[in-house]
DNA sequence: CTGAAAGCGCTAACAG
DNA sequence: CTGTTAGCGCTTTCAG
């Protein structure tokens, strides 16, 4: 038993058009008549067909967005944030969690162009060569879907991306200003790789040299268990360090497990730093020292973004690249907390 | 410059019946023609446009998700299990994060409707009552529009739910075998009521008395903070308790904090269990105990559930109600291995 | 096997 | 102010 305008009609005596036009609200509907359609709308509890809306409006109301993975808080947490901006404009998500395959961001991508979404925030911790990318553009192009990304960078689209080369120096200078110098660094494919080179930035800067057997990259995903075996794995290489820097939070929490069940305890005989700042860093004991990525204005402005450039022609845009600075923010983990109070 | 069926049609030089007839894989194309259209498709990149095969064929392929918060692991990990799954099935996920308010609820439900979703999977730990829900339920028969839930029982609906009666029960009744005796709960109408009927179940089965003023009951969401807050206005109350039930994780993982920092420590002074078995239960320090609930069964069971649904007249069906058993998860938090240390 | 034509439910001119 | 009508892009009879 399907409802639509045509019954709403029938049971308001008057034609389509004008339900049509109270649903709208557009050109003045005698207010009787408005009346005796809404009462119609309402006693057969019309919904109207967004779709066929669509056909006609050049537009479903709804944003497709692509993330890596919904097991890190940090994506968790961005979704939430996109999600309900989102609703306060009237648009709703639909999701993509890729695992981190190029294979799955462009299936999902096609799904969310045969659904004519209206744009796409595209997120992703996979670096991007253009050669790859350009089936993903061509295809939003080809159907004027704009496209915002975080962290990717592609020349052609709306790009937001934190500043991460600055962020991962400023943990690892950090660490080598409370007097560290082996550092490892525990990362991989999945991880941004800016975060390697702010490390090893922070090397050079200090005048000091990398030891290539500290840094290890996991295979998989950032996750817990792979942070842990990560740990391990440069705990049995017998290699000396004092200090580890992680690609990420959850990849650190690994590596204290791992450390502290070696035996070592944190920050007492190794310092540990993070990155992300995850709602639980903070909880963490110790509770981790990390590098804060500005979670919520760049949900805000990943909306703000895609929803700039939904009247306009995709052709013409310029596409702008924002830049978010990261914040290293000091707790437990890396024992400065612990340094200071011996100074005292 | 949109490219339709028309333009490949075009392209192949032939009609677009004949696409949409390769497109469908249906009535035999003859293999030359088909390659030829096949060509044009993937030289035009061309994707069929979702709205309007779903204006003739009533399937969008899509399927809504109702959640109440994206901020607690356990939603999010179910929506990472149903989103998988349906992917699998070539659906695609539209989500909705309500914030535990039924307004929401509804709004969302409303606008799934509008986008005419497949079915709509919707979890909740509010308590509904049948009042409260016909809207919803009204709605989705309205428009025959399948929907299975998690948690909240509707007559009409099908329905998944786990035994928190029981899987609260155990918890509690754990503690009592523990030689715990004044235990209190903390909760609220965000958490399952379950869960408190059988924190106080197991006090009756126990010949117990529950001290009501060891019940707290938080007013918002379940978050880390307001455990934290609550387990602090019952170390203020100046009452007396030696272990503490947490409605879920979360709330325990703030409790714990609270507990801590009021000198306490888990579980020698004080035992603390919690509920879900959260990812991060195991991670915590100690180690929580907790209940767990069958994630994964869950996941699966309410896309099958969805789907199994999907062809059928809405209108005809028996709604199934499938519970699941919960899981006393024994970790450090409680105090029992302690205990067992100290026996042997 | 393939093309022509009739809609799906709605909006948007265009008349009245 | 309101009704008629022509599509939106696709699938599906119904003929050839």
């Amino acid at each position: 038993m399907k409802i639509t305008i045509k019954e709403v009609a029938q049971l308001a005596g008057v034609s389509i058009a004008t339900v049509s036009r109270v649903l709208n609200e557009k050109n003045k509907v005698k207010p009787s008549t408005r009346d005796s359609v809404q009462q119609a709308i309402e006693q057969l509890n019309f919904q109207p067909d967004q779709n066929a809306r669509t056909m006609i409006k050049k537009s479903t109301k709804t944003i497709g967005m692509l993330v890596p993975e919904l097991t890190n808080e940090f994506w968790v947490f961005l979704l939430d944030i996109v999600q309900k901006e989102l609703w306060e404009l009237g648009y709703t998500l639909l999701i993509g969690s890729t695992d981190h395959q190029r294979e799955k961001e462009i299936a999902f991508a096609k799904s969310f162009i045969e659904k004519r979404v209206d744009g796409i925030i595209y997120g992703s911790s996979v670096i991007e060569t253009a050669k790859e990318m350009s089936d993903l553009i061509a295809l939003t192009k080809r159907y004027d879907i704009p496209i915002v990304t975080l962290d990717p960078r592609i020349p052609q689209a709306n790009c937001i991306f934190g500043d991460h080369i600055q962020g991962a120096t400023d943990a690892t200078d950090h660490l080598i200003r409370q007097g560290h110098r082996h550092i490892g660094y525990i990362g991989g494919p999945s991880v941004s790789a800016k975060r390697e080179l702010g490390y090893r930035n922070a090397f050079m800067t200090n005048d000091l040299i990398v030891n290539e057997a500290l840094i290890q990259r996991i295979e998989g995903l950032p996750t817990f268990e792979n942070g842990y075996e990560a740990a391990r794995r440069l705990l049995e290489s017998g290699e000396r360090f004092t200090a580890l820097f992680c690609g990420n939070d959850v990849l650190a929490f690994g590596t204290i497990k791992a450390l502290e069940e070696h035996g070592w305890s944190v920050p007492q005989d190794i310092a540990v730093v993070g990155y992300d700042d995850v709602h639980s860093a903070r909880l963490w004991k110790p509770a981790l020292t990390t590098v804060r990525q500005p979670l919520q204005d760049i949900g805000r402005t990943l909306v703000e973004m895609i929803m700039d450039s939904l009247g306009k022609d995709i052709h013409e845009l310029v596409p702008k690249k924002i830049i978010f600075q990261m914040q290293l923010v000091v707790r437990d983990s890396c024992g400065a907390s612990l340094r200071n109070e011996e100074q005292q």
